[in-house]
DNA sequence: GTTTGTCAATACCAGCCCGTATGGTGCAAG
DNA sequence: CTTGCACCATACGGGCTGGTATTGACAAAC
C-alpha cells in the first residue's frame, strides 16, 4: 500500500484537518473562538504545526468558509432539487433546519461574524443564491414577479430569524409537535394556493 | 445654582456616561468592542475613571443592557399602544425598523453576542415580551390562539431575520419604493383579512 | 482652611493571543 | 546510511486587554 490511511494512531494532520477543525470551533462556539493555539490544543499538538499549514490565521478562515461555501451548497440544494413541487420545497427548507442542522448552526454563526470582512462576501453569496432560488420557487408556485421577489425575502427573513431564535436565543423552545405544527403554519401562510 | 450643568466645559463623567458610550460602541461595533480602554480614549479619559464608577467590565455591560431594556420598552411599545387597530400595528413595527432603527440596531447586534452570559436573559425577555405582544395582536385581528401564536413566531421571525439581513449583511439593499412595497407584501401575507 | 468625597492620571502585573524563528522528529526515497 | 521532506515542538517578542494600587486634583461642607 502506497499510503497508511490510518488516521487514528498518528494523527499526523493535514491542512484540511485545520479546516474542518475550524468549522467545528464554529459551529460550537462561534468564530471569535476560531484561535490558532486552542485549535491546536484541540488538535493535540502545538502553534508549529498550524504556522506549517498556513501562514496566518485569516489563511485558514478563508479555507474554512471555503470549504463551507461548496458542501453548503451540495447539501442544501441537492436536497432540494430532488423535490419537484415548489410547495413542498418550502416544507424541506423549514425541516432541514430542525433535523439536520449542523450546516445551518454554522450559517447562524457565520450572519453573527458580519464584521468579518472575510466572512461577508461568503454570506453574501449564500444567502443571494438561496433567496434566487426561493425567488424562483414561488414563480413556479403561480406568484407574478414582484410578489414573488418579496414572498421570497419574507420566507428567507423568516428562516433567519428563527435559526437565531432558536438557536441562539433558545426562544421558541418547541418540541416535535409544535414543530411540525409550525412548519405546517408557515407553509400555509406562505405558500400560494 | 447648586449643580452646574455644562458638560461640555468639564466632562466630569457618571456612570451613566459610562453606560450611554457603551451603548454606542455597542450600536457601532458590537458588544465585543466594548472595551475599558478605548471606551476611556473614546471619553477623552483613563481607566482611572473607569473603574471608578464601575468594579468591572461586566458590570458595565450589565448596566448599559438594563438602561437599554428600559428604553427599549418605553420606545418601542409606546409607540405601539397608541395604535388600536392590530393590523395597522404590524405596519407600523416594519415601519420602525427602516425609519427609526438605532434601538433596532443595538438588537441587532445583541443578537450576535448571544454567547455573552449577560446578554441572553435580557434578550429573551425582550423578545418574550414582543412575541407575547404579537401574539395578542393577532389574536385581537381575530385568529384562533394557536394560529395566533404560530404566526406571531413567523412575524417575529421575519422582524428577526430582516434586521439580520439589511443591518448586519446589507443584503436586499431596498430603497424606499422598494423597502414600502416590502412592507406592505408583509403586512397583505401575514395579517388576515 | 482644613477635611472629606468625588473623579481621574499613572504605573504596574497577569493573561491571552498572533506571528516568527529555529531546532527537532519521523519516514521514505535514493 | 544519509539526504531530504513533511510535520511538529519550543521559545520568544509584541500587542491588547482586564484589573489593582497608589497618588493627585478639585469642589463642597464644615
Amino acid at each position: 500500500m502506497v499510503v497508511t490511511e490510518a488516521k487514528l494512531e498518528k494523527p499526523r494532520l493535514s491542512a484540511e484537518d485545520w479546516a474542518l477543525a475550524a468549522l467545528d470551533v464554529i459551529a460550537e462556539q462561534g468564530l471569535a473562538a476560531v484561535a490558532v493555539e486552542p485549535l491546536a490544543r484541540r488538535l493535540g499538538v502545538t502553534k508549529g504545526s498550524f504556522y506549517w499549514h498556513f501562514p496566518s490565521r485569516e489563511a485558514l478562515l478563508i479555507a474554512a468558509l471555503e470549504r463551507w461555501e461548496k458542501t453548503e451548497q451540495e447539501t442544501v440544494f441537492g436536497r432540494m432539487e430532488a423535490v419537484s413541487d415548489p410547495r413542498i420545497r418550502l416544507r424541506e427548507l423549514f425541516q432541514l433546519v430542525a433535523h439536520e442542522p449542523t450546516t445551518h448552526i454554522i450559517y447562524s454563526e457565520l450572519l453573527k461574524a458580519l464584521d468579518h470582512p472575510v466572512v461577508k462576501p461568503v454570506l453574501g453569496r449564500v444567502s443571494a443564491r438561496r433567496l434566487e432560488y426561493l425567488t424562483a420557487s414561488f414563480r413556479q408556485a403561480g406568484l407574478p414577479r414582484q410578489d414573488a421577489q418579496n414572498r421570497a425575502r419574507l420566507a428567507y427573513a423568516a428562516y433567519v430569524g428563527f435559526l437565531q431564535l432558536s438557536l441562539q436565543l433558545g426562544q421558541p423552545r418547541l418540541h416535535h409537535d409544535e414543530f411540525e405544527a409550525y412548519v405546517s403554519h408557515v407553509a400555509a401562510t406562505l405558500i400560494p394556493d
